[in-house]
This record gives structure tokens, C-alpha cells and sequence, in this order.
RNA sequence: GUCCCCAUCGUCUAGCCUGGUCUAGGACAAGAGCUUUUCAAGCUCUCGACACCGGUUCAAAUCCGGUUGGGGACGCCA
């Protein structure tokens, strides 16, 4: 049985680089039907906090990498110390004191160390160029590798994965499991995501945490896929891949060596992917917290399914679902916010007899529907013998504020006829 | 400074293990066009890479060595 683990510590969000590692965890564990265990690592009582606890939690729901086991660290003092006296009386560690207490620290023998990774093949390292090793802080407390590799195998872990930047960590926990007499699990070493600036993503270049992207509206399942395509390829020339066939397809031998960077462009992409494939109804779902966050719609009081057909008229436009809220604000709002640009651009021009007339021909309309509408102003554009756009800018400006946006006359149809008529009203001037 | 990792279009990658089928394929971005009712979407096309040097070989993107470049680690942080 296949056990692998993710084990943030809940110093921070949980950011790209972690939720990539746990998407490679999890999926490996679906992919060789294991187990996923989450391990919070929260030995440091100070930069720890709840709050981090919960935003990793929720966050990894939210990507969909449910565990089968959680473990935290802060409970299993004992257990680290346990361990370490055992070294001690093996005389494999020794003590120090320092003014705060005494620490347990171990000696590292001269010796090669291989490790055998699972994506990058041999590494030698040479143990004299390792100091010797902390494994209980003076103040009681277990140092990270240790407590990782007591836990990893008391864990039954088969499996690390984790990043790049942990390849040094390894050899000090190999000499710890021999150590320990702990059977060493396989290592598997994920290249690092960097920022298109160079070096590692950081705050200070854009979003970093994963949560911050659920903000900003990408879908988890289109986030989740730019991810692994991040150091993986399902082969085919396949991109766009449905996680459950993806995990067929998965091996942690077949992931890349090379770093990554993450690129905002592709990952909009994605999400615009998904989104425009996503059911509507789906969809609406999402977008209903955030219409109604916005005061666009009663919580528990709206027409579903016109909102359901305003999805529809967006979606496949869409890169992300807060765009939905940008952009069909004028279908909920009491006031319409004007782009005074596009007023200036399409509105200065007095059009007051060709939007009285379309005004009239609307009133007139036996049907109410997009195809009735959209003939009632073919006619009478051929009438006043102009140009189609020449009527169709100006009156989307006049209606939406806008000059982008879905087709003009589902956006009379969806609008109704009462908000069409008082909007172009206020463009007739009278006289 | 020491140790470690990595190296194909601007970006993500396929190919590399098991040399020849690669005048290197796909996607994003960029540019052009088509469509058109704007913006998207869609479709077509264009631009664009095997870091460098040497070796092995009849043959190297593919194997080996070095150089350069990039990244990471060297905490009683995790």
C-alpha cells in the first residue's frame, strides 16, 4: 500500500508551490490507489497559527485533495523525544547545554550517502560536508528533519514528495533513518515553480496563495490543471485533462527535472477552458455568493434561471468569474455606470430620431424575443438607409455602458423592454 | 565560500532512457487574416528553440566530459 503525505507547516497561506505539491501527492495516491495523509507541521509554537491551519485546510478542499489521515506535529512531542533518547543511548547523539536547556544533537559519521530518486536517479553526497544535527531543540522542541523522518516512518510513508529545495534535507534524513533503523521510503524531488521575473515565486511579483486565485474567480478543477501541466504531460499533445484521467495516465517517474514558470497568460487560458465547457447551471452556482456579495441579487429572493441565461449569454467570454461581475452589471444594477469614453466615442452624435423610432418599433413588437427584435431593427436600419453598426454601437453604449459585450439584441431581450426604453430616453434629446 | 540540482521556441512542453523515422511536434503569448454587431470565442497562417565547446559514433536534441547560465541548500525556521 502506497502512502504518501503533504505536510505544510501553518506559518503562511497555503501558496502555488504547496498546493503543486500536494496535487503531486494526492494524485499519486489516487494514481497507485494509496492513501494521502495530510501532516500539519506546527513544531514552531510561534509563527504558527490556527487562522493558516484553516486557510491550508480550506484550500485543499477548495482544490479538491481530500486526505485520508491528519496528523499535527504539536502532539507528538513524545514521541520525537522518545526517539531521540533512543539515539542517545545508542550513543549515536549527544547533548549540549545552552542557558535555555540542553539540546540533543547527532553525530554525523563520514560516510557516502546515495540517494535514489525517483525523478532526477542518483545523488551522492558526501556526509563530512554535514554538520552534525539538532534533533531536539534546547527549548524541547524537535527540529524539522527530524520530526519529519520520525513521523515519515512511523507514518508508513512509502513515498516523499516533495520540493526541490528538500534535496539537501535528504541525506541528513537518510543517516537519521539508518539511524533509527527505519526502512528509508522512496524520494521523489518536484522541480521548484518560478516567477517569470527569476527565482522563486514570491508575494511581492503577484498572487501567491491559492486562495488568492479562488478570489480573483478561477475555477479549482482549471487551477488544478495548469498545475500539473506544470512539470507533467499526459502525452498526445493533451492539455486540457479531466483529473480522473489524468490519474490513469500519472506516474511521479515521469515528471520533469526542469524548474517551471508560472505564466498568468496560460493559466487564464485554462480557466477560460473550463469556464466556456463548464454547465451553466454549474456555474450559476458559483456566481450566485458573489452576486449576491455584490447586491446585484437577493441572497434568498432572485430568478434563477435569468441568471442562468445571463451565464449563458458570458460564458464562453469569459477568463474568469469575477469578469461576469464586471461585465453584466448593467443587467442588475440601478444605475448604470457609464465608460465615458465609450459615451464619447459613440454618444456625442445626436441620435434622438433613430433611437425614438427603434423605441417606437419596440413597443410595437407583437413577440418580445431575440429574433423578433433583432428583425424590427434590421427593417429599420434598411428604412433609414444606414449601416447596421452604425445604430448598434450607440445603443449598446446607451444600454450597457459598455463597448464590449454580448450580442446587441440578447442584450434588449434579457434587458426588457422597460429598461431599454428609459435607457435610450435619456440619449433623446427633446425639443 | 562549500554542496546539490537543472538546461529544447519569450513561456509550458513532446522527443532524450532504448542515437538515424526531427530540415524538432503541440499549447500559451505575440503578429496577420477570416468571421462579425463590439469584446471574447472559433478558424487559418506567420514569427520562434535543441545554451556553448569538445568527445564517442557512419550518424547526437538524444550518450560522455567540460564551460557558461539559471535555481536550490548550507538555522536550536520549516
Amino acid at each position: 500500500m502506497i502512502r504518501v503525505r503533504f505536510a505544510p507547516s501553518p506559518t503562511g497561506n497555503l501558496h502555488i508551490g504547496g498546493g503543486r505539491t500536494a496535487l503531486f501527492n494526492w494524485i499519486y495516491a489516487q494514481a497507485k490507489k494509496g492513501k494521502f495523509i495530510l501532516r500539519i507541521e506546527d513544531t514552531d509554537k510561534e509563527r504558527s497559527k490556527q487562522e493558516f491551519v484553516d486557510e491550508i485546510l480550506g484550500s485543499l478542499q477548495w482544490l479538491g485533495f481530500n486526505w485520508d489521515e491528519v496528523y499535527y506535529q504539536s502532539k507528538r512531542f513524545d514521541l520525537y523525544r522518545e526517539y531521540a533518547e533512543r539515539l542517545l543511548k545508542d550513543g549515536k547523539a549527544y547533548t549540549e547545554k545552552t542557558e535555555k536547556g540542553e539540546a540533543i544533537i547527532f553525530k554525523v559519521t563520514p560516510q557516502a550517502i546515495q540517494l535514489n530518486d525517483l525523478i532526477r536517479g542518483k545523488i551522492e553526497f558526501d556526509s563530512t560536508t554535514i554538520k552534525d544535527q539538532v534533533l531536539i531543540k534546547s527549548d524541547g522542541t524537535p527540529t524539522y528533519n527530524f520530526a519529519c523522518v520520525v513521523d515519515d516512518a512511523t507514518m508508513d510513508i512509502t513515498h516523499v514528495i516533495r520540493g526541490d529545495d528538500h534535496i539537501s534535507n535528504t541525506p541528513k534524513q537518510i543517516l537519521l533513518y539508518q539511524a533509527l533503523g527505519f526502512p528509508i521510503p522512496g524520494f521523489a524531488h518536484l522541480p521548484l515553480i518560478l516567477q517569470k521575473e527569476g527565482g522563486r515565486l514570491s508575494k511581492r511579483t503577484g498572487a501567491t496563495a491559492i486562495s488568492d486565485y479562488r478570489k480573483m474567480g478561477y475555477l479549482s478543477n482549471a487551477l488544478v490543471n495548469y498545475l500539473l501541466l506544470l512539470s507533467w504531460a499526459p502525452g498526445e499533445n493533451r492539455e486540457v485533462i479531466d483529473i480522473n484521467e489524468a490519474v490513469k495516465l500519472f506516474d511521479v517517474t515521469d515528471v520533469n527535472k526542469t524548474a517551471a514558470t508560472f505564466d498568468l497568460n496560460k493559466l487564464n487560458w485554462m480557466n477560460n477552458q473550463y469556464l466556456k465547457t463548464q454547465d451553466a447551471e454549474g456555474l450559476t452556482d458559483l456566481l450566485i455568493p458573489l452576486l449576491a456579495e455584490k447586491g446585484y441579487i437577493a441572497q434568498d429572493n432572485f430568478d434563477r434561471n435569468y441568471v442562468v441565461s445571463l451565464v449563458k449569454l458570458f460564458q464562453e467570454r469569459l477568463t474568469t468569474l469575477n469578469d461576469f461581475l464586471d461585465w453584466s452589471d448593467f443587467f442588475f444594477a440601478k444605475d448604470l455606470q457609464m465608460d465615458p469614453a465609450a459615451e464619447k466615442k459613440y454618444l456625442s452624435k445626436d441620435l434622438s430620431r433613430e433611437f425614438s423610432l427603434f423605441i417606437e418599433r419596440l413597443d410595437s413588437l407583437k413577440q418580445f424575443d431575440i429574433a423578433t427584435i433583432e428583425a424590427s431593427f434590421r427593417d429599420l436600419v434598411k428604412e433609414l438607409n444606414i449601416e447596421a453598426k452604425a445604430l448598434i454601437h450607440p445603443i449598446r453604449v446607451a444600454l450597457t455602458g459598455k463597448t464590449i459585450g454580448p450580442g446587441l439584441f440578447e442584450v434588449i431581450y434579457y434587458l426588457g423592454k422597460e429598461k431599454t426604453r428609459e435607457r435610450l430616453n435619456k440619449f433623446i434629446r427633446k425639443g
